[in-house]
DNA sequence: CCACTTTGGCAACGCTGTTGCCAAAGTGCA
DNA sequence: TGCACTTTGGCAACAGCGTTGCCAAAGTGG
């Protein structure tokens, strides 16, 4: 809110939005700046020099040597050894200082309640849980994030914290930060959390769906995500996804999109709680209820199927608590689903199945997610 | 190809490829060029104010002056009276002036070559239309095409043209511009239609599917095409989606995104010519043919729900043969599922259901929209 | 020990959008 | 009719961006 410097926080200069996407010099060198980071923060602990984020971002060795100089003045950066000559001068490897700059991630799931503090990196280095009566309202909800969050901080001490980024199911806008119709809670209905929990942790806070705050920190593993477009399917009490679509998370206009529970796999399937018949999320519980794990796994596929064909996505990730009671049983039967379809219709490309796997991080995805909302902001 | 400046067309600057997206001076200027540019276009015979560009860009109005400035040099744009006054020097409008430049259309289909050439608002000032046989391969298909396109420059004559864009139908990739698995014609698989495309025409070529140039052409016109993000769903011997979301055209890592045809919503239904049960659009087309509109309209409506739910889409519009015999049915026939499913479950924000539209340009909209592949390089 | 290669900082530069200033061109009141 | 006021938009000077030319530093290899 202050339009003053922050000596400990870097410049990334203004950031236009979508209203007014005209760019200035500013908005040069903080594009130029966060896209320097984020190759920083994929080079990890091996480091890359200045002539390879040269090479890789079309700037002039120059040009990087200049952003580089600012981000060691920062504290953002450092020198860390060199490589071996090529028959020259070694190249200096340069890497992120992790520890440099902290973000909190707070997931409000519906009876528990999950703060992690990561470093620039994205790694947790300490967390908290606490159970939660999301459905109690505003009041002990707010009191309980702004407690969790000050013992998180107090413990780590340290660095500054850049913001807190917030998880939590159900429909919500994110541009706004205000929830609705949360299922169950009907006075959550219009409220403005965002805002609040901004005031209640002093900090900046950025609000989004779980699936979306899950699928926005996995992104962070190449290896592991698959290419740039990716989906994360999320079974626990519900389903829903969340989409990496061309690098970016894709919310959809509302913030209204990955809702992948209704889709409708069986035309005048039986009812769904919803209305309708033949939603995913209805056959899915129904087969896992009554221990059909087998049936369950081959209804998602189906879904997965569909998605995969539709978006085009290099990969499935799967969570959630009723995946993970039995990880293995879902992934294979997800997997096969998706073979058998792509064996009948050549993909595109490579011609083989896109790979399902199971997200990382186990329960804490979300909460992992969720800084990430904060730390986005800084890469690219 | 060459590096030399030409002096007929606009300099937009380096486009940085998504390998080296770092950003200089003149990758600023284009986008800054572009941005003003595409509100020019929207504005339309209106025209718009240098303040209000300002306005609308967030570029202060000294910059928008210089733009607007180097545009009317290029020809690109000119001033056309101005406003009544508010109390002082009245504004003065600017106006894109649509004959500065041409761009090539070409939809290639199965039975019939189409060729439009458009001005810079993508308004077709001449269409040619020639029957093809597109299974015959690769040579008459490029005569043709060279033929048609250097007629429809010959009759128009004027302004330089762009490019040319051509949509075909079936899977391509359209970063490399070469065809594969094009079904019933194994000869085309692998075919590097782009670059031949180039050489026979003498023009730059963008290629893509069918269903993205159509949905790229309908996303010129705000109004008809609803929010920055939609859907548009052609119904003709196949079944296919052109997606554009957060406003850009969505292709996926492989352009293989939009395959809708395959769509799953009935498990264990009638086995698809693919192999898989179920699809939407052989309960569609077997609908369709045994004159069942309504069943038709049904399906594809439980299909297209799907896509709204998962991704959140403004609107949906439908094109393509079959939907024009009868497009007043399928139109009322697909709104009416997805104005049952919104009253079910209530959608995020408005709470009322996804407009369905009938995509505008009837049989012409492939080729429409394949120029604008050509003209969405210059605007933003 | 010297020639050569490679890295990366310094200084000058061209270009961008920005700021301060002012003429132009209207409105509105006396 | 005249004057004060408002608004537009160009001119000139400016700060800041990445770029270029140059050169010291730090290796390899004969």
């Amino acid at each position: 809110m202050s339009t003053d410097h922050d000596p400990a926080l870097p410049d990334l200069g203004t950031r236009p939005d979508a209203a007014a996407p005209g760019a200035n010099l500013l908005a040069l060198r903080g594009h130029n700046t966060a896209l320097v980071l984020g190759l920083l923060r994929a080079a990890g602990e091996e480091g890359v020099s200045r002539l390879e984020l040269a090479g890789r971002t079309g700037l002039t060795p120059q040009a990087v040597s200049k952003i580089t100089a600012r981000l060691r003045a920062d504290g953002l950066a450092a020198e860390a050894g060199r490589r071996a000559s090529t028959g020259g001068k070694p190249r200096t490897v340069l890497r992120l200082v992790p520890g440099a700059r902290h973000a909190v991630g707070v997931h409000l799931d519906r009876d528990e309640l999950t703060c992690v503090l990561a470093d620039l990196t994205g790694r947790p280095v300490a967390v908290r849980r606490a159970p939660l009566d999301f459905v109690a309202g505003a009041g002990t909800v707010l009191a309980a994030a702004a407690r969790e969050v000050a013992a998180l901080r107090d413990a780590a001490g340290g660095p500054p914290v850049l913001g807190a980024g917030v998880a939590c199911p159900g429909p919500l806008d994110h541009a706004t930060g205000v929830l609705r119709q949360v299922t169950g809670a009907p006075r959550w209905d219009g409220f403005p959390l965002r805002d609040a929990l901004a005031e209640a942790l002093g900090l900046p806070v950025v609000l989004d769906k779980d699936t979306n705050a899950a699928a926005l920190g996995l992104r962070r593993a190449p290896a592991e995500a698959g290419g740039a477009s990716f989906a994360y399917l999320h079974l626990g009490t519900g389903l829903g996804a969340g989409l990496v679509l061309d690098g970016d998370l894709y919310r959809g206009p509302h913030t209204g999109a990955g809702e992948f529970g209704h889709q409708v796999v069986q035309l005048d399937g039986p009812r769904c709680d919803c209305g309708r018949r033949g939603c995913v999320e209805a056959l899915c519980l129904a087969a896992v209820a009554r221990g059909d794990l087998a049936a369950a796994a081959r209804v998602l596929g189906v879904a997965a199927a569909n998605l995969v064909e539709l978006l085009d996505v290099d990969r499935v990730l799967l969570g959630g608590r009723t995946v993970l009671a039995h990880p293995e049983r879902f992934r294979d039967g997800v997997a096969r689903v998706l073979a058998d379809h792509a064996a009948l219709r050549g993909r595109p490309g490579a011609g083989s199945a896109v790979p399902v796997a199971l997200a990382r991080g186990g329960a804490r995805t979300v909460a992992d997610g969720a800084a990430e909302l904060v730390l986005t902001a800084l890469f690219r």
